[in-house]
DNA sequence: AACCGTCACAACCGCAACTGT
DNA sequence: GACAGTTGCGGTTGTGACGGT
């Protein structure tokens, strides 16, 4: 016996959906707002489960959806989100404004996935095919040789054995970059721009959230637009618990084995009034409160999808869910970026970047300080602040 | 013209996660 | 904590359009 349906289908219409259908839905949403879907067939006089009205609306007659032809710029988004997010279309689609998942996904099975492997690349992992030469055959054999008149599930075979080769192969876990640097700046009411980043500096609280193999709490959605305002109360929480000690506690990468801790070297500079003295550099394992140091950006990972500017200014979320892992998915994105950099251009001398600080000037000096130690980033989030994340490979120092 | 295979994509299904009680 | 209802996601299927024979 199979699950009981979702709801009775007697009497239901299936299948697609009339011009006076779409036009009840579409009225009706708009009179009473998304939502209830399991009593909205009834109160709109549509004969459809309220699962069918959903999927109607989300991946057809929301207004915000972009009909047309996928773009040669979002297709490559496509194959480069996949290479970083495999079949998670709504993720993958939340980068593509107006595209929906299971467009992302259609377009994906039918396009992208056979145009990779046409190209020798295993569509799964990215990589390429064990014999590009073997792969081209593949492909051609399905258009040339009519022996291969095969079933509809017996078409994606090639596919599939692609998939299962790369179950097989282990595929590393993608770590962090050592020097990620979480950058908080006041939310300003009258002013949605990021304040300056000298005002920020100036407040006496420590606005920056510095992270060594730590990440922002996998369970703050980027994705979603709510303030943080579910964060008030703690100590009732412990399934947050873990995420909202003090920097130096905060959550790990999970796929991060447990390794050796690498320390990494903090640029000091002589205090104000203070006699002049060379710039030093300390590990930052030995940074004491009283070093005046900074960490300087050496450069700024390229940003990808959305995140095209130098300066990616993301507002704190609400912390949907522990499990939630979008916050996690975006750096690892741009971790996968940093790799890519290495691998053109390993050497460190010519990879660092002047980039352009909050005021629009460019500074090779853009930096954080770390007044009062390393501050919380429950701090941060507590304040709803903006956070500004990039990610930085520090600079190395001979 | 009829048949058949392929393609594209809307729609469906099962399940997991979430939410409220 | 247990349970039921709701929502969202990803895999799969159904079907019309199209082209080749």
């Amino acid at each position: 016996m199979g699950r009981a349906p979702c709801c009775s289908k007697v009497g239901l219409h299936r299948g697609p959906w009339t011009a006076r259908e779409d036009m009840l839905l579409t009225r009706f949403i708009e009179a009473n707002g998304e939502g209830q879907w399991r009593a909205l067939p009834k109160k709109a006089g549509l004969l459809r489960c309220g699962k069918s009205c959903r999927l109607r609306w989300m991946n057809y007659l929301r207004p915000d959806i972009k009909r047309g032809n996928i773009s040669s710029d979002e297709e490559e988004l496509v194959i480069r989100l996949h290479r970083l997010l495999g079949n998670r279309w709504s993720l993958i689609a939340g980068r593509l404004p107006g595209r929906t998942d299971n467009e992302i996904k259609n377009f994906w099975n039918t396009h992208l996935s056979k145009k990779l492997v046409r190209k020798g690349i295993n569509p799964k992992t990215h990589q390429p095919l064990p014999n590009k030469k073997e792969a081209r055959m593949s492909t051609d054999q399905v258009k040339n040789d009519e022996c291969y008149v095969r079933k509809r599930n017996d078409r994606e075979n090639d596919l599939k054995q692609v998939n299962a080769d790369a179950n097989k192969s282990h595929v590393q876990p993608v770590h962090l970059p050592k020097a990620n640097r979480f950058i908080a700046f006041p939310r300003s009411s009258s002013n949605p721009e990021l304040l300056p980043r000298t005002q920020s500096l100036s407040m006496n609280t420590s606005l920056e959230c510095q992270a060594n193999n730590v990440l922002l709490p996998p369970s703050i959605d980027l994705n979603s637009s709510s303030p943080v305002s579910s964060l008030n109360s703690t100590q009732d929480n412990s399934d947050y618990s873990s995420y909202l000690s003090p920097v130096e506690d905060c959550f790990s990468w999970p796929c991060i084995e447990e390794e050796e801790e690498e320390d990494w070297n903090v640029k000091c500079f002589p205090h104000a009034g203070e006699e002049e003295e060379e710039e030093s550099w300390i590990p930052n394992s030995q940074l004491h409160d009283d070093h005046n140091a900074k960490c300087i950006i050496s450069e700024k990972m390229s940003s990808i999808g959305h995140f095209a500017s130098d300066q990616t200014t993301i507002p704190c979320r609400q912390i949907n869910k522990p499990e939630s892992c979008s916050n996690v998915n975006m750096l690892q994105e741009v971790y996968e970026e940093y790799l890519e950099l290495l691998q053109e251009d390993p050497s460190p001398q010519t990879n660092n970047k002047i980039i352009s600080d909050n005021d629009g000037k460019e500074d090779n000096n853009v930096s954080a300080f770390t007044e009062g130690g390393l501050p919380s980033m429950w701090d941060c989030l507590q304040q709803g602040l903006n956070l500004t994340v990039t990610v930085t490979r520090q600079e190395i120092f001979l």
